[in-house]
DNA sequence: TCTAAAAATTTTATGCTTGAAATATAATCC
DNA sequence: GGATTATATTTCAAGCATAAAATTTTTAGA
């Protein structure tokens, strides 16, 4: 009976684990943290010493990129998953900066499309080449060939939030 | 000759990787950046839904919970790894309702001491259990036999900021 | 058509976070 | 002792982030 109810806690596997996994997942969690605050402090160092930038305005900037027609206010919001309100400010900034435009949408004009300025496109390229390595730099210490286990497993976690779409 | 600069890319592993190994890191790291995010957001509404408070005023009341006799600001956001005007603030905000309370150091005149009041103390416990339950729902993704693995992944890539004391 | 509901965005209030400047106290050096 | 330097903390300005309220425009319904 005890090994019946074993292999039904670990099979089943999707709640009430005991009290040691729990703490180990607690330890793990706190180093995820850890380690994804290093990597991000870092980051903001580097942007703002190197290109007088921050990560939020990269994030935008790297959103946009992709899509040259540009995205609306809304599509950008649910892309960077962050509040409206917060796009809006870094937007405004970035307007400001030259960066990107504003443009009308036709039809609608509740909304408004983004799109990155041929200024911003240069830039974020200078921007995008040294992220890379410096992530690249910053990650070092992962054995390369254990990239892809560690990528399925974090998938793992953020798996609830989204349905695919990267 | 080709043999001879394979080994050695492969062996100095310190620096100077390929394209390809480049990309996969970046591709991690956004994997790494993604997971970390939707816990916290988890987390953070978790927080301000069940006990009205959010995760830098938990960070501090944690760090405070284990050294009953108190930090000093100072020991506090070096603890914590955020500045000091940032532990001003949450401390301020955590005073005034009653979680803490600033205790003078004797032979200095500029430093201060903060400790957990007894509600703080309650309080945080009951906090405590709840984000430990949190964590365990949220990373219940994760094989418990890997948890060592991923850990020491992360280890690695925390490393140069801090040597050891966890 | 007029009105109510929905949608896109901005505004507001609050708090977190940083880096740099300011303040106050302590320690060191002649 | 008195000037200088170092340390501990707070204040400040700016930007990031959220949730909730407000604004504007569109869409649907009676």
């Amino acid at each position: 009976m005890s090994d019946k109810l074993a292999s039904r806690s670990d099979s089943v596997s999707s709640s009430g684990n005991d009290a040691a996994a729990s703490k180990a997942r607690l330890r793990l969690w706190l180093k995820l943290l850890k380690a994804t605050k290093h990597v991000e402090a870092e980051l903001r160092e580097n942007f703002r010493t190197g290109f007088d930038t921050t990560l939020p305005r990269f994030d935008v900037m790297a959103a946009l990129y992709r899509i040259e027609q540009g995205l609306k206010m809304s599509e950008l919001s649910s892309v960077l998953r962050v509040s409206n309100g917060n796009v809006t400010g870094i937007v405004d900034r970035l307007v400001d900066d030259g960066i990107l435009v504003r443009i009308p949408v036709d039809n609608d004009r509740r909304a408004t499309t983004v799109r990155l300025t041929k200024a911003g496109r240069e830039q974020f390229e200078a921007m995008a080449a040294s992220h890379e390595a410096w992530i690249d730099s910053l990650l070092d210490g992962i054995n390369v060939s254990e990239v892809q286990h560690l990528s399925d497993q974090l998938e793992c976690i953020a798996r609830k939030s989204t349905k695919g779409e990267d």
